[in-house]
DNA sequence: AGCCATGCACCG
DNA sequence: CGGTGCATGGCT
C-alpha cells in the first residue's frame, strides 16, 4: 500500500495526522500490541483512569473497523501506554518493524489508523548500536516456592545493522504559539533554548507551563521577553 | 530522572 | 505454550 495512497484517503476522509511511529519489532512482532508513547497517549488519547483501559473504536482508510484497547501498565512510578489489537490492521497494510503506524483524527475527533512504509525523510536518530545484552540477569527470577530455578537463557537480542528512529519527536508546530504543557518533562521554569532543530521557549505562568517554537533565537527571545520575563 | 523497547515469569 | 503484565536496562 503505497504511502501516497493512503495519504490521499485520509484526505478525503477529513482526517488530519497526529501521530506516525515507526514500529519497532516489539510492535510488529505479531502480537498486535503497539506501545504509545506517553506524551501522544496524554496529548491524544482519552484520559484513563485505570490500567484496564477503554476500548476505542477506528477505521482505516480503506473503512475497515477496528475496536482497538487503549491501556497502560505501570511502569515505575509513571505509566506506559499501548494500543492493543492492531494485528489485523497490520496484515491488512503488510506492516513490519520499521513500517509506520499511523494515527490520525477526524474532525468529529474520531481516531483512523493506517500505514505505509518507512520513507526517506522520516526522521533518523542513531545508525545502530543497540549493545546485546551478555551475561547473566541480575534480577533473581521468580518463581513459585518450591519450583525449580531456572538456568537464565541467553537473551537473543537484536543486533543487524538496523537503523533506529527517533519515535518520540513530534513535528514541533513552529509557529510562536504557546500551548500548554499537560507534561513538561521536567521543564519547571521558564526559558529559551535549542532543542531538536528548533528554538524553544518556555514559560512557567502561575506553574503552569507554556512552550512555543521558534526559527530563530531572536524571535524566541522576542516573545518571551514579550511576555514579561527578561 | 524518566521513557520506552523488550525480556521474561507467570498463568490460563 | 501463547498471551499478559511487569521488570529490566539502554539511552537521553
Amino acid at each position: 500500500m503505497p504511502a501516497t495512497k493512503v495519504k490521499e484517503a485520509l484526505n478525503a476522509m477529513g482526517a488530519e495526522v497526529f501521530y506516525e511511529k515507526p514500529l519497532t519489532s516489539s510492535d510488529a512482532n505479531g502480537s498486535g500490541r503497539i506501545v504509545i508513547p506517553k506524551a501522544i497517549a496524554e496529548m491524544h488519547f482519552p484520559m484513563l483512569d485505570n490500567q484496564a483501559g477503554s476500548q476505542i473504536d477506528a477505521v482505516d482508510s480503506m473503512g475497515n473497523p477496528y475496536f482497538f484497547k487503549f491501556r497502560f501498565w505501570i511502569n515505575n512510578q509513571s505509566r506506559m501506554y499501548l494500543l492493543e489489537g492492531a494485528a489485523e490492521l497490520q496484515r491488512r497494510y503488510n506492516l513490519r518493524a520499521s513500517d509506520v503506524m499511523i494515527f490520525a483524527h477526524k474532525p468529529d475527533k474520531s481516531l483512523v489508523v493506517a500505514g505505509r512504509p518507512l520513507a526517506d525523510t522520516d526522521i533518523l536518530r542513531r545508525p545502530t548500536t543497540r549493545k546485546p545484552c551478555n551475561g547473566t540477569p541480575k534480577r533473581e527470577p521468580r518463581r513459585l516456592p518450591g519450583s525449580i530455578p531456572k538456568k537464565p537463557r541467553r537473551p537473543s537480542r537484536d543486533v543487524q545493522g538496523s537503523a533506529h528512529y527517533d519515535f518520540n519527536q513530534f513535528m514541533a508546530p513552529i509557529d510562536g504559539v504557546f500551548r500548554f504543557l499537560l507534561h513538561s518533562h521536567g521543564l519547571d521554569q521558564s526559558a529559551v533554548f535549542f532543542q531538536s532543530g528548533v528554538w524553544t521557549a518556555v514559560l512557567d505562568i502561575k506553574g503552569e507551563m507554556y512552550q512555543a517554537f521558534f526559527d530563530s533565537r531572536n524571535d524566541a527571545l522576542t516573545a518571551f521577553n514579550a511576555a514579561g520575563y527578561v
